[in-house]
RNA sequence: GGGGCGAUGGCGGAAUUGGUAGACGCGUUGGUCUUAGGAACCAAUAUUUUCGGAUGUGAAGGUUCGAGUCCUUUUCGCCCUACCA
């Protein structure tokens, strides 16, 4: 029997639709739009299992909606200014561009070898001066608005990618890309004020409904809004210091006070300067290490001062001012006052300090006495011991009344303080976005005038090892204008920039005026469906959500907050991990398996320990390169396994047995194809019943709805169930019509899952290639008969299926 | 410490709304064909059984005619976040 060839299908379709634009989109106002956008990749140089997965869960989805009648916009560009073509480039010494471009080449190349549904004449790439020429502008338009400015600060200064990083970008206090260990630095800085915007994001959150709940969570928590107030603490001391200011939610244990805790880094460390035991303290702070294990254990230490505290509620309640390590000066005003009874780290301090431990909240209205020893209560209950706030229902009632009072007394002010921090974006690199600003002769910054856009990169053949390459750049840093001398911002763009934009850029690509055209962007956007990685839940995400809110700023062409209104997050793609006797990672290539069990590797067959099943990394040698999988397997195969095991948002486990059986049952599909062009040539007369009728029908509605789920795995199962249904229906007999009819809306509804394959069969059966989702009848889809299960004591007993006597009717 | 998510066979996982638990795949076992099979096809595959059944969705309770699904408590696992005032 012919066995299904899927390297000329498949390369036969990708041709075809390339040839006849079959993706390309324009706005078409009599249709509904729907705007699928996968995460656009970094060029790194060959596409990788998770790029598999996710462009395919996007490509199912827009194929889908096509042929449910939407105009779909399904784009695809690089995301490709960045570290790794700098450290690339000066390895094998060529160029960032050149390196980027060549891998550009080669991954489209991949993709389109998936069979994806995309519009290549939207394509983009952010490393393009037709690209970042916006974004300069962009910049600008925000400068304007007042939303960008420069800044010194302390930053989190990376010292081997010799690079600035954002917050977001450290993690455990090391480098989200080198893994060093931040160090702090004061430089000079641009900033995004995202934190004007920290109400609205966090309010924004509300109305996204498609969107997983885990990630809302996640940026609810780094955007940080809590509500209190801020009190005034009058000092008592001899070096003319007035007060000290700190943020507390909680007021209302004021009474409670028993010290008043600043960070070393507070403005009134500046007295202590010269105190020999206070630099000591310091050092002693910043030595206490940034990893999860020692911040937890860190024990609480403090170094007292000579200033006293004076309680704003009651005058008469005096306490010490101490310098304390879990003190943060990012945070709220970087002081706090302690009431060790009703927060833990308070409590530790005061203990160690032997500092007064004042109850002030009783769990019960009555129970007096209720003393805290060594475990503070954080639990509801009543205000005690605390004069003329006795009684007060804590803490719902007691902490709004205690701001009213201070508020009324001009002790405290209301606040609302948020934990987001302003998006530091310059980065001593040279493979991003310039910023289009220039400074005169005393340092005074100038924008660059839009005419002048865009500051294009320097060439540079040689990167030196080190070093901000862009500042060593004599010629292109130094420009005239107006005849007088100016010097560049030699900083570049975080390339988080880059992609908080560029599903706009999709909507209208080749726009040159403006980074998109606001009548385009009116029908596109928002992105209906956008799908990837949960690892860039706060960083892409978040700073995407600010970009619109600050396009959309002051500005009456658009009035769009919410780039993303679906947002669908996927698993990543795992594999078994093997090991050597020297516990040298070992790459599933390199492996064998003798009599099912044994596992050897193939150059000396020496035994292999088999690890736990890890997500796919170079480190660990467990990945799978997609382009060796196609040749053997073709796109089908892959996309159908791909999809098969696992929901999409859970992980997956790539195996060599998924593959080949996805492989095989394609197969199969392929020898049920001929079998029914045989059925179709024997032209009965008379249908023999009503079954496949009612099976097409379920079968659409089942894929209709697994789709809207997301539920694709589950279609991978009906596809399966599909071919034994069919495979043995078909050995009855029904006319021409009936099966062709039947058979046809069935292709349509895999046509999405398995696309090559499924336009291949369609154009066998002489059908236009331009096909429409089939619609499924309800009353065929009912069950002719009642199910009826008799049970007794809630026990089930008897079921009587398919009875005539139960027929529905 | 705070928060989120989850727990169903040997494994990955099915099960709109409470209504035949274990779809589908992998693996395993048996069979057919074959020189051979790691190919193809057929069958079996939750546990237990005196072959009538009985028991089964991490554990314990509850609501209900009926619970994997709803409620309460609890255990375990994963993820995020963290001295957040």
């Amino acid at each position: 029997m012919e066995r299904y060839n899927f390297k000329i299908i498949e390369e036969k379709w990708q041709e075809y639709w390339i040839k006849k634009k079959t993706f390309a989109t324009k706005i078409d106002k009599n249709k509904k739009k729907f705007y699928c956008l996968e995460m656009f990749p970094y060029p790194s140089g060959k596409i990788h299992m998770g790029h598999v997965r996710n462009y395919t869960i996007g490509d199912v989805l827009a194929r889908y909606k096509s042929l449910e009648g939407y105009n779909v916009l399904h784009p695809m560009g690089w995301d490709s200014f960045g570290m790794p073509a700098e450290n690339a480039a000066r390895q094998n010494k060529l160029s960032p561009k050149d390196w980027t471009e060549s891998n550009i080449l080669n991954m489209k190349m991949q993709l389109k070898r998936l069979g994806l549904s995309i519009d290549w004449d939207r394509e983009i790439s952010t490393c393009s001066p037709d690209y970042y020429k916006h974004q300069q502008e962009f910049f600008l338009e925000l400068y304007d608005k007042g939303l960008v400015y420069r800044k010194e600060q302390y930053v989190n200064w990376d010292p081997i990618d010799q690079t600035v990083l954002a917050n977001e970008q450290v993690i455990d206090g090391k480098g989200w890309r080198s893994g060093a260990v931040v160090e702090r630095r004061k430089l000079n800085q641009w900033f995004f004020n995202i934190t004007k915007f920290s109400g609205e994001l966090l309010q924004g959150l509300e109305g996204l409904d498609q969107w997983p709940n885990k990630v809302k969570v996640m940026q609810r928590n780094w955007i940080g809004k809590s509500f209190g107030c801020e009190v005034e603490f009058k000092i008592e001391n001899s070096k003319n210091i007035g007060s000290i200011s700190c943020f507390t939610t909680r007021p209302d244990t004021l009474f409670g006070m028993s010290f008043l805790a600043v960070s070393v880094d507070h403005p009134l460390s500046k007295f202590y300067e010269n105190d020999e035991k206070f630099k000591e303290f310091k050092k002693q702070c910043s030595t206490t290490g940034t990893t999860e294990e020692s911040i937890a254990n860190a024990e609480k230490i403090g170094f007292k001062t000579d200033l006293i505290a004076i309680n704003p509620l009651d005058n008469n309640l005096k306490v010490p001012v101490y310098f304390a390590n879990f003190v943060l000066m990012e945070y709220g005003l970087g002081a706090v006052f302690g009431c060790p009874a009703h927060d833990q780290r308070d409590l530790d301090f005061a203990l160690k300090y032997k500092l007064k431990v004042t109850t002030v909240v009783s769990p019960e209205l009555d129970k007096k006495n209720f003393k805290v020893n060594n475990k503070a209560y954080t639990g509801p209950g009543y205000i005690c011991n605390s004069s003329f706030l006795n009684g007060l229902k804590c803490p719902d009632d007691s902490i709004i009344k205690t701001i009213e009072y201070l508020e009324k007394e001009k002790l405290g002010t209301k606040k609302i303080n948020f934990r987001l921090k302003d998006w530091g974006v310059s980065r001593q690199r040279y493979w991003g976005c310039p910023i289009p600003i220039m400074y005169d002769d005393s340092g005074k910054a100038h924008k660059v005038p839009k005419d002048m856009l865009p500051v294009e990169l320097p060439n540079i053949d040689r990167l030196e090892p080190t070093g901000n390459p862009l500042d060593k750049e004599v010629e292109w840093k130094t420009i005239n204008f107006k005849g007088k001398k100016y010097l560049r911002e030699t900083d570049t763009l975080d390339t988080f920039v880059d992609s908080s934009w560029y599903f706009l850029r999709f909507c209208s690509p080749l726009k040159k005026d403006y980074g998109f055209d606001f009548k385009e962007a009116k029908y596109w956007m928002p992105v209906d469906q956008y799908i990837g990685g949960v690892e860039h839940a706060i960083l892409h995400l978040l700073y995407s959500r600010f970009f619109m809110q600050a396009i959309s700023y002051k500005n009456n062409n658009i009035d769009l907050k919410e780039p993303f209104k679906g947002l669908f997050t996927q698993g990543m793609v795992c594999h078994e991990t093997y090991k050597d006797l020297k516990n040298n990672w070992i790459s599933p290539d390199e492996i064998i398996i003798k009599d099912g069990k044994k596992v050897l590797k193939k150059d000396n067959s020496i035994e292999v320990k088999v690890g736990s099943i890890e997500s796919m990394s170079k480190s660990k040698k467990n990945t799978i390169d997609p382009e060796k999988i196609i040749d053997s397997y073709g796109a089908d195969s892959v996309r159908l396994f791909i999809l098969s095991d696992s929901p999409p948002e859970k992980d997956v486990q790539w195996s060599e047995e998924g593959i080949i059986s996805s492989f095989k049952f394609l197969q199969k599909l392929w020898s049920l194809h001929l079998k029914i062009l045989d059925e179709i040539k024997k032209k009965h007369k008379k249908d023999s019943g009503k079954n496949l009728l009612k099976f097409t029908h379920k079968f659409i509605k089942k894929i209709t709805v697994n789709l809207n789920n997301f539920s694709y795995n589950v279609i991978v199962a009906n596809l399966h169930e599909m071919y034994s249904f069919l495979s043995k229906e078909t050995e009855n007999q029904y006319t021409k019509e009936t099966l062709e009819e039947n058979y046809k809306k069935i292709l349509i509804t895999i046509l999405p899952i398995i696309p090559h394959f499924s336009s291949e069969c369609l154009n066998l059966l002489g059908t236009n290639v331009k096909v429409k989702w089939p619609k499924y009848d309800g009353s065929i889809v009912e069950e002719d008969f009642v199910n009826i299960v008799i049970q007794i004591n809630g026990k089930k007993k008897r079921p009587y299926y398919n009875q005539e006597k139960y027929r529905r009717k």
